[in-house]
RNA sequence: GAGCUUGUAGCUCAGUUGGUUAGAGCGCUUCGUUGACAUCGAAGAGGUCAGAGGUUCGAGUCCUCUCAAGCUCACCA
């Protein structure tokens, strides 16, 4: 007999155990082909796939990654009970930069850094970590009840996915897609790596503007620090002010002695803004780069002036050395003492573009890196959008992925991190002498040089063997290739930006999955996943799915909101808010987590949840639970009266087909959200509180009331597929239903 | 500055091509417990659907404007 509760921690491991032992999540086990088989064939010939968005390999789950499994489950669990041919490939990520950070993290504490190691060795130490660590989303993942095809996981660094991945490149490549300029980038000196445009935050800041004296001219800056990298002053072309200056030279009375610098004129310049003169620091400034690139046969070569490490170098003079923040105070005192600062402007409000990872401010520097051509790919895309090949979910982010596509800039994909897919890139040792090379030699030393300086000292073994950093001249040579083309060759030490890999995820996991897998799940049915990657990963796979492939990687793109504490505010550590969705599962099963998600979501739009969301959810499974308790007991004594007619059984039976029709509407548009709102209203208010207790007035016959039973259980699955599941059991222990396993059960119709 | 989204009960949110007395959870009021469930049931209070105009036989739903909130992008050195 039944239990009088509903108790979640009881059932949910051994139900999850039933599901595997009868391989139910696998579209080639003996199970789901009877299902396809007495299905109807419409359905029986179609297929649908889910590819799970990779949550990192060594992260505890947040709630959005509960939200996922959530929704992506009920998408699953109701294509296979329809009967289609149903997989989801589920993955994990090796979250490169993010992986990378914690690592460093944790060297920290033992006293030491990644500048300790050689590349390959303290790639080998991540990859041991992360391999301890790994089982911890995929466990997760697994208590929240997902009903993925684990025969078919793929890790992001796994041998064949690196491979394919390597193969886009060298396609890409050959393709004319990939090339190599040295512009400037955005760097974390923090992080130590260059991030595209994407991974940038703007934060508003209060700051000083600084008007300094450069020779007759007075200039406004926030950043006087860099003026020791300034190559040249510019003026609007109309300016009157400063018509006479125009194409001259000026001398400037500078700290490390005077110079001279030469006026330009360049549209960019805002004769309203400070003096109407801005100096020009290609080197560290995006604006200054591109007006130095107007403008290059009047303006010198720039100098870099700040390092990788956020530090003043050498052109500096006697300020070199100092970090950028220390270096501004301490020119903007030795200015002052000069009598060169007019004025400060203390209360100034910019926005100062921060690291997406630590929020140190970014640098722009120059670094020769990566870089892949856009335009063709996003035209493909917005070609595929046209004709309506992907419908994306989600309140208006069809108009912003648009939006996105049309503006897209080339895409740097070189990080200098070492947790990644190295770039098969190889520049001969020999014709690079000018290559900058950091390595740790046999004696535990970390030398830096001009490669053709070092190769006088060490060997070109023990320089490949201690590699850490190769940094080649914009012009190197260099071949691609999967293998290393011979021993006189050194490899690129950067790793392909995480989500260039990420991009081809669709299409790798089924190329180097079961034999067909491709021709068979591919195009993918949904993506499902939350809104904040829509640019960095969706954007993107569907750039790389159509350039792989010819094809949309998913025919539908559905977008989840935030999920955001009872205040609506957003979750994070610092405020003490965060909702683990592994308590929840554990206090009120993973059920009434799911259910409570997902009950009135709608795509793209944020959701607030609170602790009375999942103990209502946790409710409506012991409200189900109970019913069929009741049903249970009732059954027994009045079975066989099936004959017999009850006043409100046609009613009843009409209902329960609008229903089974409605919910299946509901879920082939997406409308989850409302569907289980659907789901729950009728079980509850009509069903158990008008149903049941009609039938004991025996209005209802009680046979027809254990069918509709069985009916919401079946609709109730893919929502809490646990408590269904444990239900369905009892059922098949009374020799009540004959499908064996509600899983891979018939949808009602 | 540009774009997008949102504004419905005290709180958090549903309400899919416009169609009868606008829904749920939590909270609140009153009542109810000899077995399906107190993780329950019955009854109830509470909304001029942000505001104004328009289209329509009919608008929470469509259009225009206003106000408010949020997000994203771009920014003047």
């Amino acid at each position: 007999m039944l239990d009088k509760q509903y108790q979640a921690k009881n059932y949910e491991s051994e139900i999850y155990k039933l599901w595997l032992a009868h391989d139910c999540f696998n579209p080639d086990s003996q199970i789901n082909q009877e299902l396809r088989a007495k299905s109807p064939k419409i359905q029986a010939n179609k297929s649908f796939s889910i590819i799970m968005p990779p949550p990192n390999a060594n992260d505890p789950l947040h709630v959005g990654h509960a939200m996922f499994v959530a929704l992506e489950d009920i998408l699953i669990r109701f294509a296979r009970m329809q009967g289609k041919d149903t997989v989801w490939i589920p993955g994990t990520d090796h979250a490169g930069i993010e992986t990378q950070f914690v690592f460093e993290k944790k060297l920290k504490k033992k006293g030491q850094s990644r500048f300790n190691f050689d590349r390959e060795t303290l790639f080998q130490m991540i990859w041991n970590y992360v391999s301890e660590n790994s089982a911890i989303a995929v466990e997760q993942i697994k208590k929240l009840g997902a009903s993925a095809d684990w025969s078919r996981y793929k890790f992001t660094l796994d041998q064949d996915i690196v491979k394919t991945v390597l193969e886009t490149f060298i396609q890409m490549n050959k393709d004319g897609l990939v090339y190599r300029a040295n512009r400037l980038v955005n760097f974390c000196p923090k992080c130590g790596t260059a991030f595209s445009n994407l991974e940038v935050d703007h934060q508003e800041q209060v700051t000083s503007l600084y008007y300094i004296k450069y020779g007759p001219f007075v200039l406004a800056t926030t950043r006087p620090e860099t003026k020791f990298g300034d190559t040249g002053l510019a003026v609007h072309p109309s300016d009157q002010r400063y018509q006479q200056y125009i194409g001259q030279e000026i001398e400037v009375e500078g700290l490390n002695g005077n110079f001279k610098l030469k006026v330009i004129a360049d549209e960019f310049v805002d004769p309203k803004f400070g003096t109407g003169v801005v100096k020009i620091t290609p080197y560290h400034d995006f604006n200054d780069f591109a007006a130095w690139q107007r403008h290059k046969a009047e303006l010198p070569e720039p100098i870099q002036i700040i390092d990788f490490a956020g530090r003043l170098t050498q052109a500096a003079g006697k300020y070199a050395g100092l970090k950028v923040a220390a270096a501004r105070e301490q020119v903007s005192k030795d200015l002052e003492a000069r009598g060169l600062l007019v004025k400060v402007d203390t209360n100034y409000q910019n926005n100062l573009g921060v690291c997406y990872r630590c929020g140190s401010p970014i640098e722009p520097l120059p670094l020769p890196q990566f870089y892949i051509k856009v335009k063709g790919l996003t035209q493909a895309v917005l070609e595929k959008l046209d004709h309506k090949e992907v419908k994306v979910y989600g309140a208006g982010h069809n108009k912003i992925l648009r939006h996105w596509l049309e503006t897209l800039e080339d895409w740097n994909i070189s990080r200098q991190i070492v947790w990644g897919i190295r770039l098969p890139v190889w520049y001969k040792i020999s014709e690079n002498p000018d290559a900058l090379v950091t390595f740790i030699d046999k004696a535990k030393q970390r030398i830096s040089g001009k490669l053709g300086e070092l190769l006088k000292t060490y060997s070109p073994a023990e320089i490949s063997q201690g590699l850490q950093n190769i940094n080649a001249s914009v012009d190197a040579q260099y071949v691609i290739s999967q293998n290393n083309p011979g021993d006189a060759y050194l490899q690129e030490t950067d790793t392909f930006d995480t989500w260039f890999s990420s991009s081809q995820w669709p299409f790798v996991t089924l190329i180097n999955n079961k034999a067909g897998d491709l021709e068979r799940f591919y195009p993918t049915n949904t993506m499902e996943t939350a809104y904040d990657i829509l640019m960095f990963w969706v954007m993107r796979m569907l750039m790389m799915g159509v350039y792989q492939t010819g094809q949309v990687p998913f025919k539908n793109v559905y977008l989840h909101g935030l999920i955001r504490d009872a205040k609506k505010q957003k979750m994070s550590k610092s405020k003490g808010n965060v909702t683990n969705p592994m308590e929840i599962s554990e206090k009120y099963g993973s059920d009434a987590l799911r259910m409570a998600l997902v009950i009135r979501s709608s795509a793209g739009l944020d959701k607030s949840v609170s602790d009375g969301d999942f103990k209502a959810m946790r409710n409506l499974c012991n409200k189900l639970w109970n019913a069929s308790r009741f049903i249970l007991l009732n059954t027994k004594e009045h079975l066989g009266e099936k004959a017999k007619k009850c006043p409100n059984d046609q009613v009843f039976q009409t209902k329960m087909t609008q229903l089974t029709q409605e919910i299946t509407k509901n879920l082939n548009a997406f409308q989850i959200g409302v569907a289980a709102d659907t789901l729950y209203n009728e079980f509850w208010h009509w069903f158990c509180d008008q149903s049941i207790e009609e039938s004991k007035k025996d209005l209802i016959n009680s046979d027809l009331l254990l069918d509709g039973l069985q009916v919401f259980l079946k609709l109730f699955h893919p929502f809490m597929p646990f408590v269904t599941e444990a239900i369905w059991q009892e059922l098949v222990k009374e020799k009540l239903v004959e499908e064996k396993v509600l899983a891979s059960s018939t949808w009602p119709t």
